[in-house]
DNA sequence: CTGTTAGCGCCTTCAG
DNA sequence: CTGAAGGCGCTAACAG
């Protein structure tokens, strides 16, 4: 058992290292970055030595003290419980890697003031950029950072009024293709489910664009005359609050029992119109499941369809069809555009919306 | 549309607060300080008022690099995936934030270099300690930091030959916990289900556990004489290596199948011997989940009987029994025990080991 | 090629 | 109560 000093062996500063090389700082500085050309082989291997010797460590917070650049980023995220932001930090920490930066990683855990208050952080430790997956930040508590301050690029969501880059989801592509994909499948009732809107534009967008699926391809009553125009429905499913979801769920409960007796009722065996729900994201998606489970037992799945976007570990388990996200490249891409600004960019505000994969299971398969 | 300015407005100092209050830097930073009292009420009025005006942030780098301290932590996790990791993840941010502390997330991403690069980069930034959910890290790699360099703390896995706090589930309790429940529930053909133990020393405790359970409760022939000694078996599953994990699952389906033909073909139906696989934590079962889901169906269940420690969303939704960690507590345990040892607590070291809850769902109930 | 001289933004004696 | 001076660890002109 070697027994470590009591004391902290105070870490080796570059003086420390000079003094070890018989040299002067500037050396030791001009070696550490990477100016190797300029020394002398000789008094580079002194250094290579004295440092070795010392296991010195340069401190990151002095070089970004004098050079004002500190390497770090934030990445401000909503929501880890989120598959689908783990999935895209592990992006981002790949860009990190390559482009040597570090990301210091907020989490809001879904509280705006939390939010807030991480932004207010990030800027004390002058981190030269941030990537938000904005909560509910304003414009205004973002101004410091995207306006004049520092740069700022956007995942998923926009936020009113603030002219940053934004990376994320084709969220009209993927939910039309989400619609058409249950439309062909033969379903006519379809409720769109979403958590509150509040500020965030993908829900929005989303919802809209499965609206307008609905109304340009679901109501062609088509070849089949025995199918009228399907139906499109919009649910808000607030999972902050108990009530409501009881609320909301209640009233899918019924649509779909009605829709159950009918198809049971029926003489002849019409194409049971079953309905389907869409869920606008993955842990919406979970809770509906759950809930149906809970209620109808393991083979829940016979009364009603799900498809989500994102594309959960369970979805496979559990057979829903989904919408999978890049969202790795959502996340390298955003460190990418982050760094480009970092440079000195001053390009227009850019848009890079990424198509999603529908991934086809068993629940919507008939 | 207001115009931000072109020219980034370089952020104000201490001493453009000085000027701007007609004072000394002094006084602004006994301000920041809180050394409120010593300030004539006058002076802190005009300091609040420059302050206000230059909106200014002090810079936390240069804090620390004169005051040696940058409430900086480091928090070292091996795999985000895991929802255990982000669980624990949450607590962590809870007590920092209670502490005042800013915690660096790295994520080793299960490689064991990103590990060790990031511990390098953690002291790089000056962190005044770092928690560590080890990967693979050794004793020497974790030295600058454990031993005479800045505190750690580990969680879930403790490093050999490495003296430091740990706080994580209690394995040996938890493991036996569920074997008993197994045991009692008449499984008697149980397998533990486990990544390579490597130096995952959660992992070693959880089998020896297990085994020793089998031991002292799966042996007694007890009053029922048609059952003999239950059995007990581990199964090491590499979720990396593609072709390992196919081989052993393919011995599972050997055993599985085997037990379910014993089944069918009695004719006097026995209590139906079913096995039972209890995984070693969240990602091996649900790796196991999805192959006899693939194989068997949505039914599978009725063939396999399956036990994780960890409780994942999908464990409610498809119905399997677990043992839920304390997740949030461990992590903010971690927390509290690193700030001590940063504040120079100097007591030998802690083991905090918390209890896991067994929670049962269908999928070991009769 | 190499060393000297100033600071980066802040805190901390040490004198007023 | 208040301010001036020096230094944390490092980099960036300037000279040699």
């Amino acid at each position: 058992m070697s027994t470590p000093p009591i004391t902290t062996p105070r870490r080796a500063t570059i003086t420390d290292v000079a003094r070890e090389a018989g040299t002067g700082k500037t050396s030791i500085s001009r070696y550490l970055n990477g100016e190797t050309s300029v020394l002398s082989p000789e008094l580079r291997a002194r250094i290579e030595a004295a440092i070795a010797r010392l296991d010195y460590q340069p401190n990151q917070m002095a070089r970004g003290l004098k050079r004002g650049r500190n390497r770090l980023i934030g990445m401000l995220v909503a929501d880890l419980t989120n598959p689908y932001t783990v999935e895209v930090l592990q992006g981002v920490e790949a860009a990190c890697h390559a482009l040597g930066l570090m990301p210091l990683i907020c989490h809001a855990a879904n509280e705006v003031e939390m939010e807030r208050r991480y932004l207010q952080l990030l800027t004390t430790y002058r981190v030269e950029g941030v990537i938000v997956n904005a909560l509910g930040v304003r414009e205004e508590t973002l101004r410091p950072v995207g306006g004049g301050g520092i740069p700022a690029v956007l995942v998923d969501r926009s936020v009113q009024g603030l002219a940053a880059d934004i990376v994320g989801l084709d969220n009209h592509g993927a939910a039309e293709l989400a619609t058409r994909h249950l439309l062909d499948s033969g379903f006519d009732d379809i409720w769109f489910v979403v958590q509150p809107f509040e500020a965030v534009s993908s829900r929005q967008q989303r919802e809209t664009a499965f609206r307008e699926a609905m109304r340009v391809h679901g109501g062609q009553a088509g070849e089949d005359k025995a199918k009228d125009a399907a139906r499109g429905h919009t649910l808000v499913l607030d999972l902050a609050d108990d009530v409501e979801v009881e609320r909301a769920l209640a009233e899918l409960d019924r649509v779909i029992d009605a829709n159950h007796a009918d198809a049971t009722t029926a003489t002849t065996a019409p194409a049971a119109r079953r309905v389907a729900l869409f869920a606008a994201n993955a842990p919406v998606a979970l809770r509906l499941a759950l809930h149906f489970k809970a209620r109808h037992g393991a083979g829940w799945q016979s009364r009603v369809a799900l498809l989500s976007i994102d594309d959960p570990d369970w979805a496979e388990l559990t057979g829903i069809t989904t919408i999978r996200q890049p969202t790795y490249e959502i996340g390298y891409r955003a460190v990418e555009f982050l760094h480009e600004r970092i440079e000195g960019t001053q390009t227009a505000v850019r848009d890079c919306l990424l198509p999603g994969e529908l991934i086809v299971r068993a629940s919507t398969s008939r």
